[in-house]
DNA sequence: ATGAAAGCGCTAACAC
DNA sequence: GTGTTAGCGCTTTCAT
């Protein structure tokens, strides 16, 4: 800005005038500024602003990682919102490792940013509430407001899971599994409690729960294939944590010669973009990937208003009906406690 | 810090010390100014360190879109070698409009970020290299450097459509067509150029190319699939732009009643993670994309050395035979101007 | 309509 | 070992 002053002959008020109020500034001179600020290259210093107590324009997003295919969307969903605002996002992985998402809200919040939305990795909201308490607004996404005083955008992922037993158990399957990762999120606990309550209305079996492990997708689905028929009774119908296992076990379950649906049917979760089309398309629980990250960056925009209070946007999930479910074959239907070879 | 300071009874300076020198502070006090800046929840601010000259811990990421696969990972890439620099990623889209680009560049400049890594919409890479002037790395990606004073990572497009051309000559193709998009940008230009090389080179029929509209993926590749077929004579093999495309394309085919790859063979582009899962799964041209992105990531940190010299990277893809290609139909090669109905 | 001056939170060079 | 001070680029209040 001196530089710009001195080129055009003028204060430095003068050309910060004509940046922030330029209707008070004389055309001339604005003009001859505005040359200059071309001529030098001129660009203002977003930190400097910051100092000055002014907004930033920095969101951070933090997911669990931001090259699956759900969080991938969700950002784009979040950007979107922020791009109409101005603003853009800092996207962070955590691994769901708790160490990491620490270190991360640390870095984020030394950026004085104007707010951060988080999928946190575990069960300790109340760092989220520190943060916030400290000046960096925080909204949490697909966990429960709870007590907490922050926003959030959440998913009743018990209805989920429970709409992926009702599909199943209206088509007949009595013996169905839940395939979870090797981590743990609440999120996904709550997927398979909605799948229990679902069983245990209708009195079916309780589900197995069967982990793999995602780290190596390749052997950690031919494992879990093979803990699924080693069940007994082995399942008729299998519903996964999330639509990327869902696509690797489909996949899994054909290489050992088992055909989805019908031998085994599998449902997803997510409905990310790829599930309508892949073959076959992948049954699965939706929810609005894109929408819920508008929201939480909507939410997020709107702590800065003066009369803000703090909201909960609850998501309900439908059931997508696709190809990778049917009812069960004969043989399972039949004789429950058998298992096929 | 005037906080700390005054709650831990030393002067600001000192908290500056235990900051950034602790070794020189006395262990006493140093444990103390530690009490206070917990007891006080003290945040260093990004923003004023900037002011100051240090080094920005943000890096600009500016791809096409960040919910794209391709870019998904790509940034995963970019984030985790930034993470070991302690750096963070602001992940930007442009959805290959100029304009937003622009909008784009302006406003990461303003944040006076390390660097910024760009897959650049079209073909004005002068203005990289102004923002480069103004003292704002940048590293190109995808683009390249050619006589550009910058970094830049590329791929030997040209290469890896001779590739998946080569790869379908040796398979007995002759008539082979190219899907592209409704938008035009240099990468997917060379691939249609390499393909159009090995064709030419070995005297078949150069590529028709059927430009597809991926803003509805739906109604985009019926009209795609409908103006192959239309060829006359249509093609045995059609290689697609970039994965995502070839796995709509695929579905697209078979829902008209031709198989793939016994009727048509399909090759895609980038090897993206679901290329593997997918039924039939891709034949494809791969390149390492999260590789792409460390290396990208790595150029950008090398700029802040002392004795930093502009450096060029391609890199050469490789071509993946997967399911979607084979020999081409009797029908094909019978009568190559027939067309099947 | 334009300019002078203070201060945002921090660092670094220097004095004590 | 600790404190004093100037200044990074900007905004804003107040004077002219």
């Amino acid at each position: 800005m001196r530089d710009v002053a001195r080129a055009a002959g003028v204060s430095i008020s003068t050309v910060a005038n004509v940046l922030n109020n330029p209707a008070v500034v004389a055309d001339a001179t604005r003009t001859r500024v505005e040359e200059a600020m071309a001529a030098v290259g001129f660009v203002r210093s977003g930190p400097a602003r910051q100092l000055r107590g002014l907004p930033s324009r920095l969101v951070g997003s933090v997911t669990l990682d931001q090259a699956n295919p759900f969080y991938a969307e969700l950002n784009r969903g979040i950007e979107d919102r922020l791009d109409e605002a101005g603003c853009l996002v800092l996207a962070c992985s955590t691994d769901i490792q708790p160490d990491k998402e620490l270190r991360i809200l640390r870095l984020l919040e030394e950026q004085s940013p104007r707010g951060i939305i988080v999928t946190p990795t575990g069960e300790n909201l109340e760092q989220f509430e520190a943060i916030a308490r400290r000046g960096t607004p925080v909204v949490l996404l697909d966990a429960p407001r709870g007590a907490l005083d922050l926003c959030a955008v959440a998913v009743d992922h018990v209805a989920g899971g429970r709409l992926a037993g009702e599909h199943l158990l209206g088509l007949g399957h009595r013996h169905i599994a839940f395939v979870s990762a090797t981590w743990d999120v609440p999120p996904v606990r709550d997927r398979l409690e909605g799948l229990r309550r679902a069983l245990g209305e209708a009195g079916a079996q309780m589900p197995v729960e069967v982990r793999m492990d995602q780290g190596d997708l390749y052997r950690g689905t031919e494992e879990a294939v093979l803990a699924l028929l080693a069940l007994d009774p082995s399942p008729s119908a299998v519903v996964c944590l999330n639509d990327v296992a869902a696509l690797a076990l489909v996949r899994a379950l054909e290489r050992r010669g088992l055909r989805v649906p019908a031998d085994v049917s599998v449902v997803g979760y997510d409905d990310v973009p790829f599930a309508a089309h892949v073959q076959p398309a992948l049954t699965t629980v939706r929810r609005p990937i894109r929408n819920l990250g508008r929201i939480a960056a909507e939410l997020l925009l709107a702590e800065s208003t003066p009369t803000h209070h703090h909201e909960e946007q609850v998501f309900r999930p439908k059931l997508v009906s696709r190809a990778t479910t049917a009812p069960p074959s004969s043989l399972h239907s039949a004789a429950s406690g058998r298992r096929p070879r």
